[in-house]
DNA sequence: TTTGCTGTTGGCAGCGCTGCCAAAATGAAT
DNA sequence: ATTCATTTTGGCAGCGCTGCCAACAGCAAA
């Protein structure tokens, strides 16, 4: 059952009370167009006295362009995507721009389905996620003719608005950091690649450079499903179960590299010395551990933020590359 | 600059493109009223090639009541949003309902201008955090006439429904479970309580629990701003710069613990028998350090899903109390 | 007084859909 | 063939607002 909405006032009742027009009402409550102080002053006594709160489907509906921004994101367990639209949240506060969500966990046949669903809502704008999308989704974002802004990933070729870093470069850079400080027996340890394609995206380059230097990665332990702490607890423990001679591990990210680290200090490993530990992600945590992580420090914040200033901007089609950052730390 | 949509198909047209009837087409589409499997066929055939996407804008104006949830939290940093949210849109989801939100940043005034502009899109609930709100949001939210949600914390008058468990009783247990381990002289490193009441009222019925049983809060640290692993950190570290004999520490949050706990390992502070450290919230990482954290486990997700269903069946004010669990970990 | 501005204002036709109602088609029963 | 009940269908008036246009007022210049 739909609930029904209750002592509606409408903006005709307000022009009413005030004896004004309705277009006038409209004037000046959007503060657009010509009107009088006199005017103005009745309008807001109208609008005070009777409660009245404009109705944007209404106003949305009469006017062409929404100011809505669709965000389909795979996940909100990953600070990721929650840190991609507090960026955002907040420039498009600013600016009057509602924010509206929907989750697809990682799954791209999700993806399309969700953003069909947020088309209908005739948004000025889709962002999304990396840019692998299903044939059918592109198709969609295409005829829709709404701005699409894709977030987090620059490895590819963009629809419209690109914003965010390369995650081959974040994954070249990682190995290169590890093999400049002389590791050669290199470990991973990471979640489901199939879901996360930037997480995948991020090893394979990470493989080709350690073999590009004459040291390919000694063994991998990939676990099931999200990253998480725990998972990455574990999986360095069955990594070192079967591998015993490494010297550092790259781990698929920061909640996973930490679950290694944790690991370590449990099982008395000592660190880097004995066995160094690499992450993704730059997270708040990683800098107030006995030792800080290692790790590479992402841009999700000022992602979100440069979308939504390009969508309120309506700035034309654009990759905006805005880098990563290696943190060295203290466990690599 | 608004964006303005190209292209668009309408209901109109596709109803012409198959034959029928609008009415026909909307009920087809809706799968609503009856039709026969022909018109059916035919209505999909003229939908699928003209690539027509239902403008819900002027869908939900049409109709009375929207499918839109309105959410409006403190913050996105603090990760018992984003599971909150998940929660919640998970459900939504499924009973295609759309999800949007905006970030108060723990600012009541914030929060009233923000309710006022989500009340604009006639959502068909409106969720907040906690239950204190300022006069002004009351009102209007009272005179909306659509469902409120208050979320996460019951103690106090719920507007409507309210889904959570309380905060106060979360304090005194924390405080019961110290007390009966045998620590007397307890502290406090906490965050800025003026913006996060909920975590105010879990630090008065802490300290009301331990003045109770002649053990009293032995000293505390606030931190300003809001709650990190570094400012636990950082907050422990002066606590016990300022106070030498404490037996145990109560945190804020679990982030805030997480610090406390790391500032031991880091400086060798032996847990628990030279210190104990509990937190609040019952995150992941807490079950996955070298020693389990000591926290109490809230409902997050579970707190999102309820208040999600609730807001679907329109289901009756009520005051939902899901509990939290005491989590005896090893660092208390 | 008339003219020509500029600044204000109201009327009204949509925006694209849904809900209501009446009309038409169908089918079963006589 | 006729009747009645049922299913299927289309027309059209809004939902509450915005955008356009015409109308009007006030005022300075002629």
């Amino acid at each position: 059952m739909e609930f029904k909405h209750q002592a509606t006032v409408t903006l005709a009742e307000v022009a009413e009370a005030a004896g004004v027009g309705e277009s006038t009402v409209s004037r000046v409550l959007r503060n657009h167009g010509s009107f009088s102080g006199r005017t103005r002053e009745r309008v807001m006594a109208a609008v005070e006295r009777l409660g009245y709160v404009p109705n944007r489907i209404a106003g949305t509906l009469a006017s062409t362009g929404s100011r809505l921004v669709a965000f389909v994101i795979p996940s909100l367990s990953n600070i990721v995507f929650p840190d991609v639209l507090r960026g955002a949240s907040a420039v498009l506060e600013e600016n009057r721009y509602q924010a509206v969500f929907s989750v697809t966990d990682y799954d791209p046949g999700k993806e399309e389905a969700l953003a069909a669903a947020m088309l209908a809502w005739r948004p000025a704008a889709v962002m999304l996620a990396g840019c692998e999308h299903t044939e059918g989704t592109v198709k969609m974002l295409r005829a829709s003719g709404c701005r699409v802004v894709e977030l987090l990933d620059l490895d590819g070729d963009a629809l419209d608005i690109a914003v965010g870093f390369s995650n081959r470069a974040a994954g070249r850079e990682s190995a290169a950091f590890l093999l400049k400080r002389g590791y050669r027996r290199i470990g991973y340890v990471g979640h489901d690649l199939n879901r996360d394609t930037r997480a995948g995206k991020r090893f394979s380059s990470f493989c080709e450079t350690l073999g590009a230097h004459d040291a390919p990665l000694v063994a991998r332990e990939i676990l099931p499903g999200a990253s998480s702490v725990e998972n990455g607890r574990l999986g360095l423990e069955r990594l070192l179960a079967r591998t015993t001679d490494l010297d550092a591990v790259y781990f698929s990210n920061d909640d996973m590299a930490l679950g290694g680290y944790f690991h370590c200090l449990a099982q008395g490993i000592a660190i880097p010395s004995k066995l160094a530990i690499f992450g993704y992600n730059g997270l708040d945590i990683g800098r107030a551990t006995p030792q800080p992580l290692s790790t590479i420090r992402t841009p999700r914040v000022a992602t979100g933020e440069i979308a939504a200033q390009l969508v309120v901007a309506n700035a034309p089609p654009q990759a905006v590359d805005l880098g990563f950052e290696l943190i060295e730390g203290a466990t690599a």
